[in-house]
DNA sequence: GTCATAAAGTCATCCGATGATTTTATGACT
DNA sequence: AGTCATAAAATCATCGGATGACTTTATGAC
């Protein structure tokens, strides 16, 4: 079974027209607000077809980089990149992501901790009740409400952003153990989840925060170790 | 002087048909690794041509869901929604931008510590000492140089999730703060700056961790008093 | 000088055709 | 039956041309 090489293979004319315009973009050849050529003569420039310009500027504007404007022209937004960082995080590999989650988790549970309320703990351990223990029939199930639970303590943040990065992470992790690893990593058991929001009940960011790691600490070893071998 | 809506206004074919497979892959209609229709079939269900169809699959293909390969097929690479978490984080408040972003610093100096070497360290010194003190007549030149050595030391936790993830928040703030903000937040001296970097020669990660927690507690603290005013 | 209109410029969309690459089917040969 | 080279089919990649929609600019009457 051989696998493709994903990473610096041969590349199509369009991914070549975009990296040529966007190197071009970020050289600051043409400032905000300025009108690139128009299609026929990046046509030209690139010399590659229309069609192919036109996926490749529309990439670009996909990206934010710049804006067309029917009948006008095709115009500069910004010489700053704005989606390269999550397609990164696509890219890395399953350590990094593990410890990105990680640093978002942790600072959840702090802020969590800071924020608590005595209703926001009665839901959460309503929630880990409800998630119960992993022998089932129903592993989906389970895995549902497992990352319900996660999900809930990311949210006793009150910080959107968290939320939302930690939700991402949280599906491209997946797929990534999916698509590399058959074992499965060790579940943390229910003390190790009680345990986190006993530490946001008790209101101390310190201790939420070692919970958190003390929660990971086992799951990074075992990932390190089937990295290794 | 009116101003064109720019958010929900008329929308062209090809963002729409972006935006009708983006929400099917979303949704779980394929699952990863599935391949989708081909172009033509595609084209008939979207009632586009086949070029516009080339273009929205382009897009996807470069915000990492889908992936095409010639002479098989365009085959789904994940689910994860990168685009809500960074219009969610655009949209957020400056203060959550900037919980974010003391996550990944956090996290990213406690790794630092740990993969720490001397040749690392010795290059964040010259960095912060490169980049000075802050009175001075370019501003901007100073912010350049205090930029590089923030940077730095995330990059010396060897993540390139949490690199990435950092640049893009800090633009991010940057900006936030440029269209919300007239004061300048204030400046952590050059003693803070030097105790994260021996923070990180110490080895410790839970040193490094409350160097860069009480770094950022000033900048804050007086952001919490602005956006109370 | 103003303003309606025409003309030119530009992106949006469609269609058809050919090439390149991969996958699958075929069939000969052992 | 199994293996392997070859042909055929499927699919994306790229090209060129044509038409429509929209914006900007030029024109000319008043």
């Amino acid at each position: 079974m051989t696998y493709p090489m994903r990473s610096l293979n041969k590349t199509n004319l369009a991914d070549t027209a975009v990296d040529a315009i966007r190197t071009e973009i970020l050289a600051r050849r043409w400032t905000v607000g300025e009108k690139l050529p128009n299609e026929a003569t990046l046509s030209a420039m690139l010399a590659v077809s229309r069609g192919t310009v036109r996926e490749a500027v529309r990439v670009l504007a996909s990206q934010g980089y710049i804006e067309t404007r029917q009948g006008s022209g095709t115009y500069v937004l910004s010489t700053a990149d704005t989606t390269r960082p999550l397609t990164m995080a696509r890219r890395a590999g399953l350590r990094d992501q593990f410890e990105a989650r990680l640093a978002l988790d942790v600072e959840a549970a702090r802020l969590a901790a800071l924020r608590q309320t005595p209703t926001m703990v009665v839901g959460l351990r309503a929630l880990l009740a409800e998630r119960g223990h992993s022998g089932g029939k129903d592993q989906a199930a389970f895995i549902a409400r497992d990352f319900a639970f996660h999900k809930a303590v990311i949210a006793a943040s009150q910080n959107a952003v968290l939320v939302g990065m930690y939700e991402f992470f949280s599906t491209l992790i997946a797929e990534t153990i999916a698509a590399t690893l058959e074992d499965d990593l060790p579940e943390p058991d229910m003390a190790a989840h009680a345990a986190i929001v006993d530490a946001i009940e008790s209101g101390e960011p310190d201790r939420a925060d070692a919970a958190v790691r003390r929660f990971m600490a086992p799951v990074l070893t075992a990932l390190d170790m089937l990295l290794l071998s």
